[in-house]
RNA sequence: UCCCCAGUAGCUCAGUUGGCAGAGCAAGUGGCUGUUAACCACUGGGUCCGCGGUUCGAGUCCGUGCUGGGGAGCCA
């Protein structure tokens, strides 16, 4: 089954030599004078590759006439320049074999737009789509970007692990993982037997890297990870998944501002990357989902981010004219309107918003000076709000003691993280990126579970 | 989980005051054409989301459940 792939052959513009193509047929436009145009597709490129069959092919009556939408084929044939407008070059085949039929009563697929609702119900077939076939290849190139990025900055890719015994990550509600019967759940004391449980312990899917990554950090230097994460939130909305991919470098020797200078050169590097290796999807995206999508990443590249603190940004939200839902106030968590208008309105870029109030940020982050604040930091971007949330971790032994408690947790939980304060501790920060909502800020996507390839939400987990 | 909106043909949707179920696209048939989401004509296609209620009569009104969408919270 040797084949050539029609990005190859549609980036080469050589004509003349004979090839294979294999694909799946989009579209058929018939001419009764003698031939039929096959458009196929393969999932290399947007593109499809226009296949000329001409009437003297011999199963030309009898199954090329039926292709439709769907059909998977193999065309072999010499590429040409194409006469016609729409493409510059085109196969003219002297032998189609169908691989597959699709009948067209009942495939879903049609050549015309489908909604995204119908399309999440077809799972299975909906990446052979223009959107979701560019969606699948932005992802791709994204992920390599990623590597990338931080391998040429010599950053260990860590993989931290799925299945954690912490229950207190803060980070939210977790997934139980169990081998326990459920309907016969073993009790001690009116409570489940962990004892006879797998791990003889409770065990849960991830929330985070972080904590792991902390680890490795501060033993090779930088440090990152990038997979899957869990939250059995009951969250309902565009922005958020059950499942979903995060990338969270970890950095000793490094403090809060360095960690902000990282998390702006990443994006920065990520965004000119798509826009140099996707040009032909981003165009696709640019021209049918969000017409600023390519001008909005061409001014992220080159434009500053604004940097200021939570507090000049609590200042300008409440001298601002903006009538609030929420009003503003020092010490209170942002509200996704608030954090809208500074970046839409007010800077009309992405911004950094530094040293939050430690009551509304996690027990892990290093305490400032000023005793009220830490050193957190969020990079918002337009329309999809928290893309980055990152911190310098606090490295003092007794502070972090002290913060644990705080927050009402157990130290003896947290022993193994206590103990990097205490042997050889040094200054390190990191931060977490929300790989899908990296991908739906790109891509113009208004819904994260059009930019997964198997969205998990409350309810749904089918494919 | 809360607030708002929606659910009608394979898909996208219209459906007036409560009075015979509609269009475009798709599909089937025929025609035409180096075509570009091709085009033209004809044909077939319905559990009006489920359950209960009001009414002579419900796609339409009321209650309830389910599913989906938008927003909020939680957060990435």
């Amino acid at each position: 089954m040797k084949r050539i792939r029609i990005a190859q052959i549609l980036s080469s513009k050589d004509t003349g030599s004979h090839v294979t193509v294999m694909g799946w047929v989009r579209t058929r436009r018939d001419s009764k004078g003698g031939f039929s145009f096959i458009e196929v597709n393969d999932g290399s490129c947007l593109s499809s590759l226009q296949v000329i069959a001409d009437d003297k092919l011999p199963n030309y009556k009898d199954e090329i006439l039926r292709l439709q939408t769907g059909c998977s084929v193999k065309a072999s044939g010499i590429i040409a320049a194409s006469p016609g407008k729409g493409q510059k070059v085109e196969l003219q085949a002297d032998e189609i074999e169908v691989l597959g039929w699709a009948d067209p009563a009942v495939y879903p697929l049609q050549k015309k737009r489908h909604s995204f609702e119908f399309l999440r119900t077809i799972a299975h077939l909906r990446p052979r789509t223009n959107t979701f076939g560019a969606v699948a290849r932005v992802r791709n190139a994204m992920s390599n970007a990623i590597h990338t990025f931080f391998q040429e900055r010599g950053f260990i890719y860590l993989h931290t692990p799925i299945i954690t015994g912490s229950d207190c990550e803060g980070a939210g509600e977790m997934f139980k993982v169990t081998t326990l019967d459920l309907d016969q759940v073993p009790k001690k004391n009116g409570h489940a037997d962990f004892d006879r449980d797998f791990f003889n312990e409770p065990a849960n899917l991830t929330v985070s890297g972080q904590l792991e990554a902390e680890i490795y950090a501060l033993a090779m230097g930088d440090v990152y990870t990038f997979g899957p994460t869990f939250r059995a939130e009951d969250s309902n909305t565009s922005r958020h998944l059950a499942e979903f991919w995060m990338v969270e470098p970890e950095m000793a020797f490094c403090d809060l501002d360095g960690d902000v200078a990282l998390a702006i050169e990443f994006l920065k590097y990520i965004f000119a990357y798509v826009l140099k290796n996707c040009e032909e999807d981003m165009k696709f995206f640019n021209r049918f989902i969000d017409s600023s999508a390519i001008e909005t990443l061409e001014n992220l590249v080159s434009q500053d981010f604004e940097i200021l603190t939570y507090t000049e940004g609590v200042d300008i939200l409440s001298k601002a004219k903006e009538k609030f839902e929420f009003p503003v106030n020092w010490g209170m968590d942002l509200q996704s309107e608030h954090e809208r208008y500074l970046c839409e309105k007010v800077f009309k870029k992405p911004i950094v918003l530094m040293d939050y109030p430690k009551e509304i940020k996690a027990f892990y982050m290093k305490v400032n000076e000023d005793k009220k604040t830490v050193r957190a930091m969020d990079v918002l971007v337009p329309k999809i709000g928290e893309i980055i949330g990152g911190s310098q971790r606090e490295d003092n032994y007794d502070v972090l003691v002290e913060r644990i408690k705080e927050m009402d947790l157990n130290p003896d939980d947290y022993w193994w993280y206590l103990e990097l304060r205490k042997f050889g501790s040094v200054p390190h920060a990191g931060f977490g990126l929300g790989f899908e909502r990296l991908i739906q800020f790109i891509t113009g996507l208004g819904n994260i579970r059009d930019v997964i390839p198997f969205p998990r939400t409350p309810g749904n987990v089918s494919f």
